[in-house]
DNA sequence: TTAATCACG
DNA sequence: ACGTACGTGATTAAC
């Protein structure tokens, strides 16, 4: 067998893998994805060829000898795009760390060095394979030589190989004869003019018969086609030149020995670091068996199951004690309906996984935790996700609310979500990484798709792994996170809304918010009626039968069929959205039922029919509130999402109505009016939006008279809808295009209107520009509370990633400052609720919204109390207006 | 698993 | 010239 050695042209894979794979940004917002793409293409040829040598040549920018012969040589060629250029040193740096050798020499680019290495290489016997996205390269194939050629189709990378034979096959003619086809048809990425008019086909046709240039040029009078002969004939200087430019160097004076470039110890110590730098999450694997990482997890040495009753007697006292002073411990839970175990560290060295058996059961689990957790105010309990656990620390209560102190804990995926609210994940794993520097294996990896049930008894080492690991997590992770939210001044938000609400959210979880279920059966049959009825009339119109669920059949139907006028619109065909149809309704009745359709078809499957799976046995639906999903700092809503109830259409309303108090009790909904607008009155200052909300009750109709320049009272609905709608835009961002689209006007007349508003508001033009180009600078946008929202797209070179940037640099502060403020407000809610000792509950919250069940007896107390803790939640430049109503259903009360 | 659609603020 | 309003989650179809 003789030796192997893989030549990358660097940039060529840098450049493919840069269009290939979405953009990615590490946490310092450098651009990662050409060299994420270029590491996949690297391993993958790695893995497949296992070559004793391997070597990566680069261009330099500086011209090359080619260049001096031609003027414009790649005279055509766009600059590189910024993202990919950053990346360009950064990747070479990535490769030295890796051992891996790098070419470059100045008057020559890669593929001369390429092509020198590879004809040096082959005459010593070692079999070459050049890896590379450019044809032109065929050239150098020959029988040592392999031209791969990697292709991503549909995410799949796949590689064609050529050798000569494969050359032939593919273009009829030999690799050097290559050249030959290249001089005469020239080539436009590179600027090389070769004979004008003469492409591909034409090239390849000569060259196939008269196999060489120079004897192309002595048969100039029989070439054919005529066209071919007058172009070549006329043109045979250029075609040298083109010959010469095309023709890949084999003899580059290089300082290069194929010996000194041996492939291995890729997975070292250097590359490590860097690997971890740019979060190149699933590579980090290749290091497992290196004892980089094997070191590691040093704590594994210390992770202990403890059964033995009076051993983890010992450990909960010893934890009682420690969590009573100032130090730390870490906590995981590990629960499946019923408590199973519970991870705890201690100290770096005393890391304890306590499994319910045996005199260890659960409820006395529960006590002990209880007793630990009773014990500590200094934040000493480090854990996540503390309020899906609360219950577990429920042994002590007071009028239904648990005793236990928020001050308790430190959640570390609460804080890590401050700190990065763009993440996907908070877990130990994603800890580790970011605060620990340390690959942990995922929880994936651990237990599979095991479930913690059958984890007990089939994998639980693993399971062990899984709670010491976590917890032990969670303890080295916690005064880290909270220095770092300290010295970027978040720590108060965290303190003083995030940890507190924590409870808020739970209680709400607890409560639930009761549902009258028979309602909800019976609108599901009225519903399936008259979906029934529709569907029959839209078949009919139709012509046919189809699935009106179906974007693709419907507009299969819509616009072939019945031959609509359409705008396509979609990756995958016709666009059927809502927008689309109504524009097409006036002309079509059909068209007007299926809008129907879709609003009853979505009403009975995602409200009637979906939420009664999620109805307890108590008669009320327990939804999840997450607090660490959005990335401007709302909280969401899932299983079921009652923050999107129907409320704007006349047929969701029902759905409203289903939602009840429990006997003895109404609701008290209380919303704030345009919180959003009152925030950017404040934030900016601007005194004119800043009086119109001290006089006015209406500030659409105020900003109207503003922008159009006319007495409040003479301002027209038409004038009042543009100024509302100019609001909005406001807040989301101003666009004309967008304003256009929500009114239905030409871009040029939205253009006005937004020229019309910052020249009667330019402090609010001033203000957005400062929102705009501070997250230009700093990379990310802040809130009133200090809240964060990294914004890497800002810096985008992209047009449209950079405006999407740039409006959510407008937006995420006044998004996330009306989040921070309802957040305090729930705070004050329940926290007034609680010291009067009130029977009524805060149950939902929708963005701008709270809903309180209270007590019949209580409703003059808890009005107060919410018009209190929602309007004096903060102090604004403006005052912050509630509207708050009374009913017996939701719909009744909003 | 992803794309399209649509419910809410 | 680029092609969009900001933030979510559930359902369905179709790969």
């Amino acid at each position: 067998m003789s030796e192997k050695l893989i030549l990358i042209d660097g940039h060529s894979i840098l450049n493919r893998a840069f269009y290939g794979v979405p953009d990615l940004t590490n946490a310092e917002g450098i651009h990662t994805n050409a060299m994420y793409g270029f590491l996949n293409i690297l391993f993958k040829f790695l893995d497949e060829e296992k070559p004793d040598y391997i070597t990566v040549a680069f261009d330099l920018s500086a011209p090359t000898f080619r260049h001096k012969v031609f003027d414009g040589y790649k005279g055509t060629r766009k600059p590189m795009q910024p993202e990919l250029k950053q990346q360009v040193p950064l990747m070479k740096e990535l490769l030295k760390a890796m051992n891996i050798t790098v070419v470059e020499q100045e008057g020559y680019e890669a593929d001369d060095i390429l092509g020198t290495i590879a004809k040096e290489s082959a005459a010593k016997g070692i079999d070459v394979s050049i890896v590379s996205g450019d044809r032109d390269l065929l050239q150098l194939a020959d029988e040592h030589i392999k031209i791969r050629i990697p292709k991503t189709k549909k995410g799949v990378t796949e590689v064609e190989d050529y050798y000569p034979s494969d050359v032939f096959n593919l273009y009829g003619v030999t690799p050097h004869e290559f050249i030959d086809v290249k001089a005469l048809m020239g080539d436009t990425s590179d600027n090389i003019p070769g004979a004008p008019g003469v492409g591909p086909k034409t090239a390849s046709a000569i060259i196939q018969k008269y196999h060489s240039l120079d004897n192309v040029f002595e048969h100039l009078c029989e070439l054919k086609p005529p066209k071919a002969k007058i172009s070549i004939t006329e043109n045979v200087e250029q075609i040298k030149m083109s010959r010469f430019l095309s023709e890949i160097k084999i003899d580059v004076p290089i300082d290069y020995k194929v010996e000194d470039s041996k492939a291995g110890d890729f997975f070292n110590e250097n590359s490590y670091e860097l690997f971890k730098k740019y979060n190149f999450k699933n590579m980090l694997k290749k290091f497992e068996n290196t004892d980089i990482i094997a070191k590691d997890p040093e704590c594994y040495e210390y992770f202990k199951k403890i059964s033995d009753f009076a051993d983890v007697e010992n450990v909960f006292n010893k934890a009682v004690d420690i969590a009573g002073g100032i130090e730390k411990i870490g906590l995981s839970i590990v629960r499946e309906n019923e408590l199973i175990a519970v991870g705890i560290t201690l100290s770096d060295t005393e890391i304890y996984y306590i499994p319910v058996s045996g005199f260890v059961t659960e409820s006395y689990l529960a006590d002990r935790l209880s007793d630990v957790v009773s014990v500590a105010s200094n934040r000493n309990i480090a854990s996540a996700n503390i309020k899906d656990y609360l219950d577990i620390f429920e042994k002590d209560k007071i009028n239904g609310y648990p005793l236990v102190s928020e001050k308790a804990f430190i959640d570390t995926a609460i804080a890590a979500y401050l700190l990065h609210p763009s993440n996907e994940s908070y877990d130990y794993e994603s800890l580790g990484r970011e605060f620990l520097s340390l690959t942990y294996p995922s929880k994936t990896e651990l237990l599979g798709k095991l479930s913690i049930n059958k984890a007990v008894n089939e994998a639980e080492d693993n399971l062990i792994k899984y709670a010491c690991l976590s917890s032990y997590a969670y303890y080295k992770c916690a005064d880290k996170i909270t220095e770092q939210l300290k010295s970027e001044n978040m720590y108060e938000l965290f303190e003083t809304i995030e940890m507190p609400l924590i409870f808020v959210l739970f209680e709400m979880q607890q409560q639930g918010i009761s549902v009258d279920k028979q309602a909800l059966v019976d609108y599901s049959k009225v519903l399936g009626t008259k979906i029934s009825v529709l569907e029959k009339e839209i078949y009919e119109a139709a012509g046919e039968e189809f699935n009106i669920n179906s974007p693709k059949q419907l507009g299969v139907i819509l616009f072939e069929r019945l031959g609509m006028p359409n705008g396509k619109k979609t990756k995958s065909g016709y666009s059927t959205a809502a927008d689309v149809l109504e524009k097409l309704a006036p002309d079509y009745p059909v068209v007007s039922k299926i809008l129907e359709y879709r609003q009853l078809a979505k009403l009975k499957s995602t409200y009637a029919d979906g939420l009664t799976q999620y109805i307890s046995e108590d008669g009320r639906i327990h939804g999840t509130f997450n607090q660490t999903i959005t990335a401007t700092g709302r909280i969401s809503s899932t299983e079921p999402n009652l923050q999107n109830i129907p409320i704007r259409m006349e047929m969701g309303k029902a759905i409203r109505k289903v939602f009840v108090p429990k006997d003895g009790f109404v609701f008290l909904d209380a919303d704030y009016s345009q919180i959003e607008l009152r925030i950017l009155a404040h934030m900016s200052g601007d005194e004119k939006l800043i009086e119109a909300y001290n006089s006015s009750a209406d500030i659409h109709r105020a900003t109207a008279a503003q922008v159009f320049g006319v007495p409040l009272e003479e301002v027209t609905d038409e004038q009042r809808r543009n100024a509302k709608a100019v609001n909005f835009g406001i807040i989301y961002g101003m666009s004309s295009f967008g304003l256009s689209q929500d009114l239905s006007i030409s871009r040029k007349e939205a253009k006005e209107y937004i020229e019309r508003y910052f020249a009667s508001y330019p402090t609010i033009k001033t203000f957005i520009d400062g929102l705009v180009s501070d997250a230009k600078e700093k990379g990310y946008s802040l809130t009133m509370y200090n809240r964060r929202r990294e914004i890497p797209e800002i810096k985008s070179s992209n047009f449209m990633q950079r405006s999407f940037g740039e409006r959510v640099a407008m937006n995420a502060p006044i998004q996330g400052t009306a989040a921070d403020i309802i957040k305090l407000a729930m705070i004050n809610v329940y926290n007034a609720l609680k010291e009067h000792n009130l029977r009524s509950r805060l149950i939902l919250q929708v963005h701008d919204e709270l809903l309180v069940e209270t007590a019949e007896d209580e409703v003059d107390t808890v009005k107060q109390i919410m018009l209190d803790g929602m309007k004096n939640a903060v102090s604004l430049k403006v005052p912050l207006e509630v509207d708050l109503k009374e009913g017996k259903d939701w719909l009744e009360a909003h």
